[in-house]
DNA sequence: TTATAAACCTACTTTGTCAATAGGTTTATT
DNA sequence: AATAAACCTATTGACAAAGTAGGTTTATAA
């Protein structure tokens, strides 16, 4: 389950992926364009400035900008930062000590696979293929066959 | 993220699947064979009796078994029941009413497109394919290109 | 028929996180 | 010097996850 703060983050880099490349926009301007609380937005985005994936400019005329171009994040990148994980099962977090059954465990191998999905997933989609509304996934036919679209 | 709910469910309807077909099964003996608490437990079968994934007999000699055989089971359908709801994002939950900012929501295609990629994984894995170690999914090549194991 | 073993039921507790709020401090611009 | 902005620390309310406690009903076996 993906939390506000994933999917706030996520339209907040997009907003500012549609502002001019060069402006600083203040957290008033996209707080109220989101419709997200400002004083929640703050807390968001200091994590990203924190991590570099924003810039942060104080005093009069400042505010946030992207410091790559918006091909150049992932989603996976943003939601990790923000979420703190990706991981949907408490022992495939990093720096978790394995569990002790781990190795009689049947479900593990599933949730490993399940795990590598949702990585791959969201790491194959950059910022820059949203605002194209151009996600890469993969069909699932009936008759069992996978295939990538295009 | 998955909770211990459902996990702890997948976990026992497992156990019971290696338990010979016509005997009930205690929760004691399920309890203490996958080191979960017995109390804890209880509620989780519950749910899974009151939806006929499992018979419950009372009294002594009584348990818990199947009611169906493990290939007849979805992993999909057991954490389903359990979670509450596969769904990662508030906004796909079923029964929600539809977020007013949809039409414009640029990143609600990639939200709707990860929840079906959730489901389909879930539901294509049986009980009998867990206990096989077989566990259907897709590979993503370097070249990108999708296809099934097998 | 009585002791026992089991499921079933209701209620409570503890802990932690999510989402948000409040108010102040520093920094840059005009 | 006034102003507009990011930045910082702390607090709150609500809710859910995980587990606990103790009692009630039902079936089996002695």
């Amino acid at each position: 389950m993906i939390s506000t703060k994933g999917r706030y983050a996520l339209r907040v880099m997009l907003d500012l992926a549609q502002q001019e490349t060069d402006r600083f926009t203040p957290l008033d301007e996209i707080a109220a364009r989101q419709g997200i609380s400002k004083k929640y937005l703050e807390i968001i985005l200091k994590t990203l400035v924190r991590e570099k994936l924003l810039k942060g400019l104080r005093g009069k005329g400042g505010g946030y900008r992207l410091t790559r171009s918006p091909h150049e994040y992932t989603v996976g990148e943003i939601l990790e930062l923000t979420e703190g994980t990706l991981a949907t099962i408490a022992c495939l977090q990093t720096g978790v000590e394995p569990c002790e059954r781990a190795d009689s465990c049947i479900t593990l191998p599933m949730w490993k696979q399940f795990d590598r999905i949702v990585h791959d997933f969201f790491y194959r989609i950059t910022l820059y293929d949203l605002l194209q509304g151009n996600i890469p996934y993969m069909i699932v036919d009936e008759d069992q066959t996978a295939r990538p679209t295009e």
